[in-house]
DNA sequence: GTCTATAACGAGATAGAC
DNA sequence: GTCTATCTCGTTATAGAC
């Protein structure tokens, strides 16, 4: 574990920002008091302010595929695998976050394209990848679900991100957890015979 | 169809800009422009941007709660009711803009507390309602799920809202159809008899 | 109710010394 | 790589004339 670098810490910082003040409310005055260091000093790392945005959806993104990968490293079947996907989403709100590009997906609008280029394709890697889990599931009767798995991976991301959105407005993990349960369910093989009508979720 | 008051207009402008924008990245000088009228002019209308704010959401809040009770009186069946329900969302969004309420709990953080307060309210009460026709649905034999009935509202809330939200980065409107399809499918009941193993999205 | 003018502040950004 | 100093602009907000 080498010490992290001051253009790492910057990121640290202004990450954290974004996930709980977004894009357009958090300043390099910010990350300056944060760190101890002078505004003019985070533009010789980041000098313009987009560049630092498109510094941070880079790292957040490609960061996210290698926790993908070592999920599927770590777990072989696919609801193993879907579970633990879902406790990535959890992690990030348990530290009262917001998932930085659902965030930025808030402020698209107001972002350079090149961090725009880097939140939609955060999505396309995200539903690539759940999509793959997904039909793998369905091939081996771990998983059930009608028509084509990436909508059913599109649907998995919405409702995550959608309960992470509206779990901060309102109540915080147990709302959240209702939600992605529910969403789960909605992949899970029907019971073998039988159905002595008990609770599904 | 009076003329519409000053303070109304602005609502308007003021509303559209934070749906697509965000509310701290939207000005004054914004509304200024697009009203042909001076900053000093609206300050006189609502003095502070919290009060802008808290107006924005009273409104559209209200606003929401009567288009649901326009669908409880234009529809009788709960599937009819749920299926109104999305249509709401999905006219936002053809509008290219976000839910303001879903744009608003990302910027949560920043609001002042009168706002985060109407906003924790507008989701309540969307689930609220939710709540009442989905329990009237699964009564009565047109709906069927598990568990309590305000899980499902909130279920039905984050995958919309989620769906608008990721609908903004990546595509449009196609991508929220399928899930706001997918949403709806879960709270369908079971085929009469002999199940022929058919697409049921 | 709208205007001009302006205050007070914070934003993103740059120059140049150390 | 960090600092001080400074610039320019946009922001919210106020005072007071019309």
């Amino acid at each position: 574990m080498t010490a992290k670098s001051t253009s790492e810490r910057i990121l640290d910082v202004a990450e954290h920002l974004v996930q709980v003040r977004g894009y357009n409310a958090f300043s390099y005055a910010d990350v300056s008091k944060e760190l101890g260091i002078r505004k003019a000093s985070l533009h010789h790392h980041y000098p313009t302010k987009a560049d630092l945005g498109v510094a941070l959806v880079t790292r957040y993104r490609t960061g996210f595929l290698d926790a993908l990968a070592t999920i599927e490293r770590r777990e072989d079947e696919a609801p193993a695998r879907l579970a633990a996907y879902v406790a990535l989403y959890r992690g990030v709100l348990r530290r009262r976050r917001m998932c930085m590009c659902g965030m930025l997906a808030a402020d698209v609008a107001t972002l350079p394209r090149a961090m725009r280029d880097g939140v939609a394709r955060f999505f396309a890697e995200n539903e690539a990848w759940l999509a793959r889990v997904l039909e793998a599931g369905r091939s081996d009767g771990t998983l059930a679900f009608d028509g084509p798995a990436a909508a059913a991976a599109a649907f998995v991301v919405s409702s995550l991100e959608g309960a992470m959105l509206v779990a901060r407005g309102s109540g915080g993990l147990a709302p959240f957890d209702a939600v992605a349960r529910r969403t789960l369910a909605t992949l899970a093989p029907p019971p073998p015979r039988k159905p002595t009508r008990r609770r599904s979720g």
